[in-house]
DNA sequence: ACTAGTGTACCATGTGTATAGTACACTAGT
DNA sequence: ACTAGTGTACTATACACATGGTACACTAGT
């Protein structure tokens, strides 16, 4: 995974994790990988895999047994809520940011239709 | 200004000051705020402004002149072209979301057409 | 009881950012 | 020459973040 140098590599991973979940990749109940192996597979330290499940158990996408591990929430609704959410807050930013530059909601309308699928790499 | 804990300051006044550029609020040309000033008017730190002023020399939205201060560049071409600049990189953002988050670009029309204008405060 | 796997809690180090303060160099106007 | 305003440079401190390493506590299964 390349991360972003200008945000906090944890903050990255618990996005990348809340799409997984979002997405069904990872059900609800299921059992996440260990913080040790979260951080072999996204090659971050074990500290930093720590922060990022203490972080999604902050925001109730996860909950945490000691001994046992970290598990999705079982909760559908609070994964439903949380890529409204998501959806919400990309909005958001977007219709802000077209209204700094002084862009139409006509005009953004036309730039998302003439976007061509290939810039999204 | 609120500032964002989770970006550098230095950035978000670059940021703020393109918009003002880009805007015409501050006109090709036009002297900027010393570095004092600007410290003064954002509530940061001197060498924070300083910084700033030292990133939008790189970007080439101003130039700097040793004892008489910083002004927004003549050319215009480059002011337009900054603009357009952040706009694709709004609309990258948010369609990059969008795929994230599996929502399609005809959902995401809806979405904009449905978003009520208070909701940008 | 023991063990393996797990979360948790430290310590130390390095980096980027922001702050505070001081000092110096250049420019324009007087 | 002098002064005020400007950019620039430097030191020092503090904090968040990330890393590396170690140690401890809990759980399930044997």
């Amino acid at each position: 995974m390349n991360f972003d140098a200008h945000a906090p590599i944890y903050l990255q991973v618990v996005d990348a994790l809340k799409l997984e979940i979002i997405n069904g990749r990872l059900a609800a109940g299921e059992k996440l990988p260990s913080g040790r192996d979260l951080a072999l597979h996204y090659t971050i330290n074990p500290n930093t895999a720590a922060r990022v499940y203490q972080e999604l158990e902050r925001q109730e996408i996860c909950f945490t047994r000691r001994g046992m591990g970290t598990f999705v929430t079982e909760d559908k609704e609070r994964i439903a809520l949380c890529k409204s959410q998501m959806a919400e807050e990309a909005l958001s930013k977007f219709l802000i940011s077209l209204k700094d530059l002084g862009i139409t909601k006509e005009e953004a309308i036309d730039m998302i239709n003439e976007a061509n699928d290939i810039c999204l790499v």
